[in-house]
RNA sequence: GUGGGUGUAGCUCAGCUGGCAGAGCACUGGGUUGUGAUCCCAGGUGUCGCGGGUUCAAGUCCCGUCACUCACCCCA
């Protein structure tokens, strides 16, 4: 007997009806926000992630689905959504047009990791881009159409943690003193080596003895450049504007290496250990690594299945009815019987009668 | 990759200290009924994950192995 691969959901009946709920509902968002639909190959160039999302990242060092094709074309089934907007922004020449330029997405996305409550080897997500405005305005519209999306589904019981991380001016420095730091701490191999490759993930560690350790760390947000710090107050003060609740998180760390300033993720407290139902950011310098114009870029990616389980852990899905209609059989029906309804109806099936029928 | 938990009917699970494999739901057939609803009767429900070992006797105890799962890690 076949068995779906390792850490593979499948949606089925009843399941799947809420699956495509959340979806259409987070695209939905989407949409009424004027972002516009773009469908995007699963598999792009190995080459186009590792530059996007970072050699260094875990995602790209180990968790990627990859294999050569008949022409020995390094492949890789996509495992976040960013990178291959930017492929597809840059080869169709959009950002040409008029900027910004505001793209949306749904889809199936690749990671090969241990699976987990929440975490799959095939997940889906839909994501937002907005390319081409620098504006902190453009990076409070982009979370607030993320938050909007679940609050359509009726979430209340995440909250949204946001931050800065600094650009190519302030961020170094920063880097070098957070080393610097982390260095006279006595911590274990793999936590130095950790803070070596990316120290921000340290202040993040889970571990109390740890995190008493980095208390008094450096923070990123205490040493932003000037230009980051008025961009950082005005997201902030725009949000409030839209009546978007936020805490900051200065220790959030995210996964991708092309993050730029703002970053945020939406955290669900009712999944297990998987809390991020959604995260983001600007990524100012991606589109010029990936061979484009020099455009700045913020967007996000909600995650469909966490999303789903936080909808159920919070009983806000609405009920599914597959059918409005059974139709039932007075006598036995000789040949296909199709009804062309226009509400879902289940029409007497072929072969079967009830005793009813029979009996008459 | 490293730990913990769990593998028994199609599904959800009982099975206490070794002693003949069970319940509910679902399913199939029949009966009642102007529903394929409800109710009643009858019935498959099974390599007890797999392989060894101990024992007169193993679902139960021991070893191994595989799968699933949760957690670390990482993240959507």
């Amino acid at each position: 007997m076949f068995s779906a691969p390792k850490g593979v959901p499948d949606y089925i009946p009843p399941t799947s009806a809420a699956f495509l709920h959340v979806r259409s509902t987070l695209t939905r968002a989407a949409e009424l926000a004027g972002y516009g639909y773009v469908e995007l190959p699963v598999f792009e160039d190995t080459a186009l992630f590792a530059r996007g999302v970072g050699e260094s990242t875990d995602v790209v060092s180990k968790e990627m689905y990859s294999f050569l094709d008949r022409g020995d074309r390094s492949i890789t089934l996509r495992p976040e959504g960013t990178a291959g907007v930017m492929r597809a922004v840059i080869e169709h020449s959009l950002d040409r047009g008029s900027l910004p330029v505001k793209l949306f997405y749904a889809g199936q996305f690749f990671r090969a990791e241990a699976p987990q409550a929440g975490r799959y080897r095939q997940f889906h997500q839909v994501g937002i881009e907005a390319i081409g405005i620098d504006d902190p305005a453009l990076d409070a519209e982009v979370i607030a159409v993320g938050d909007a999306g679940f609050r359509a589904l009726g979430l209340t019981g995440y909250r949204l943690e946001i931050t800065s991380l600094g650009d190519a001016n302030c961020r170094p420095a920063y880097r070098a003193l957070l080393q610097a730091f982390l260095a006279k701490l006595p911590l274990d191999e793999p936590t130095r080596q950790r803070a070596e490759l990316n120290p921000l993930r340290v202040l993040d560690d889970k571990r109390p003895e740890v995190r008493e350790l980095v208390a008094e760390a450096p923070l990123m947000v205490d040493h932003l450049c000037d230009d980051c710090r008025a961009h950082y107050e005005l997201v902030k003060a725009y949000l409030t504007e839209l009546g978007v609740k936020f805490v900051e998180n200065p220790r959030m760390v995210r996964g991708l290496d092309y993050y730029t300033k703002t970053t945020f993720e939406f955290v669900h407290d009712g999944l297990g250990a998987q809390s991020g139902i959604g995260g983001g950011g600007r990524y100012d310098g991606l589109m010029a690594q990936l061979g484009g114009q020099e455009l700045s870029g913020v967007g996000y990616g909600l995650g469909v299945d966490r999303a789903l389980l936080a909808a159920q852990a919070e009983g806000v899905l609405p009920e599914f009815s597959r059918v409005d209609v059974i139709g039932v059989p007075l006598a036995r029906p000789r040949g296909p019987v199709w009804s062309r309804s226009p509400v879902s109806c289940v029409p007497p099936a072929c072969g079967r009668t009830s005793s009813t029928a029979a009996g008459r």
